[in-house]
DNA sequence: TTAATAGTGTCTTTCAGACAATATTAT
DNA sequence: ATAATATTGTCTGAAAGACACTATTAA
């Protein structure tokens, strides 16, 4: 097949849709917009967008800034972790024509209210759990919370819901929010600091206790591990597991 | 953006590639062709092709059953573990115009000698490591390999490289050849069994001993488990933590 | 003073991995 | 008989998770 001309095949349009989570008050949200225009005009939707003359990975960052009114790599976006997720190219995922949308996780510290991108209506946070979302978007989210859940097990990628120094509860609480359980704060605490490169000290400590007393709590950043060794599992899933 | 016409912006074409694996011989294989036509002729190259009216997985099956001669969902195919890899589309991977591929990974038990496609000079199994192959091909295989070994570790995945019934010794080797490392046989043992839902007896042992002696050997069939828990983690990976 | 939170100590159970031992079979 | 292999046993140390405890701070 591969002697054919591509030009000889009916062209796709190759779009880029965008998961971005974010911590809330406590609570995982995700970035919607509202769509301005048919199909499903008035409904909710991920951001998302054509990819021009660029890497496909250059194209979802680009759709991320304009969708949060921010600057790419710089300032809050500069910490946002961005990774593929997967591509969905059912023959009727959208009426027009045949679109083939490359998915993306993005994670991010709490950011700003979004400004509405060029074409959308409307854009905000969005509390989980979220559905009826336009196209196979509800697909698309359920893929990233998917991943987003199983990548905190192995991977340091927690620390990317947070300011660059945090303290050891606040990094707890990204667990909370993201499993949609609490964790027993004693062994969080001892675990944390026994994973080779998870987080290494500052120095520093908060200026005050918590809300409703407590001591000041020891900052921390980011280490150098890019897999956590060992993991921190999920308690108790035994119904996943068939 | 969404309220442009996808019809508007420059066409892409869609492909698949398939990193297709197995093992012969105790050492892991993928499934390669030379390239017919330009660009890159009488290079080799993953098997892959255009995406015509069907899903991506249909396409990606489509093109495993062109390029191995053999029936889909039937015979040898039947049992194949297919899942998407990743996709891959920076503007300038094919010379010819813009072009995106999905890649996907498939595993399968041993696989008679390959039947070249229509437009494929050649076919073959070709023992690992493999490097030289045509377009981002390089790339993808080494994503395709860093997935399988990662995922030998938490889901019941090797059970995709054996016959349907098989020993414990031959998972075994599946684990030693994917890995590129032997394996403790009476500690694997003991674990592959102690997971719960990752392999069920038969009854049944092996007709003879093994070729040099040894005992017959129990055979088992895979069990009902989509995750391994606990998982079977790779021997020491501090290299691998940074 | 009271309540909440940070951080540490201890114990039990599970698991990984090293190593040994026994039984079975091809040559 | 000999060597190879399957399977099971035992031990040690790491790690998970339950629980308790102390110290610090806001209100």
């Amino acid at each position: 097949m591969d002697s054919y001309d591509p030009g000889d095949f009916p062209p796709f349009a190759v779009t880029v849709d965008v998961v971005l989570l974010t911590i809330r008050d406590g609570r995982l949200h995700v970035l919607v917009i509202e769509r301005g225009a048919a199909p499903y005009a008035g409904k909710w939707a991920l951001p998302g967008g054509f990819v021009r003359d660029e890497t496909l990975d250059a194209a979802a960052l680009h759709e991320l800034a304009e969708e949060t009114g921010l600057q790419p790599g710089r300032g809050p976006l500069a910490r946002v972790h961005l990774e593929q997720l997967g591509t969905f190219g059912d023959p009727d995922r959208d009426p027009r024509m045949r679109v083939v949308s490359v998915a993306y996780l993005a994670l991010a510290p709490d950011l700003p209210d979004p400004a509405p991108g060029t074409d959308a209506a409307a854009a905000r946070w969005s509390p989980l759990p979220v559905t009826g979302l336009a196209f196979d978007h509800d697909t698309i989210l359920a893929a990233g919370l998917d991943r987003a859940r199983s990548k905190l097990e192995y991977t340091p990628l927690a620390t990317a819901f947070v300011p660059e120094e945090f303290t050891i509860s606040e990094l707890r609480a990204v667990y909370a929010a993201v499993w949609g359980e609490d964790l027993h704060a004693g062994n969080f605490h001892r675990k944390v600091l026994s994973v080779p490169g998870f987080v290494e000290g500052t120095g520093e400590t908060t200026r005050r206790g918590g809300e409703r007393g407590g001591p000041r709590a020891k900052l921390y950043r980011a280490g150098d591990a890019t897999l956590l060794h060992p993991a921190l599992l999920r308690p108790d899933r035994e119904e996943a597991v068939r």
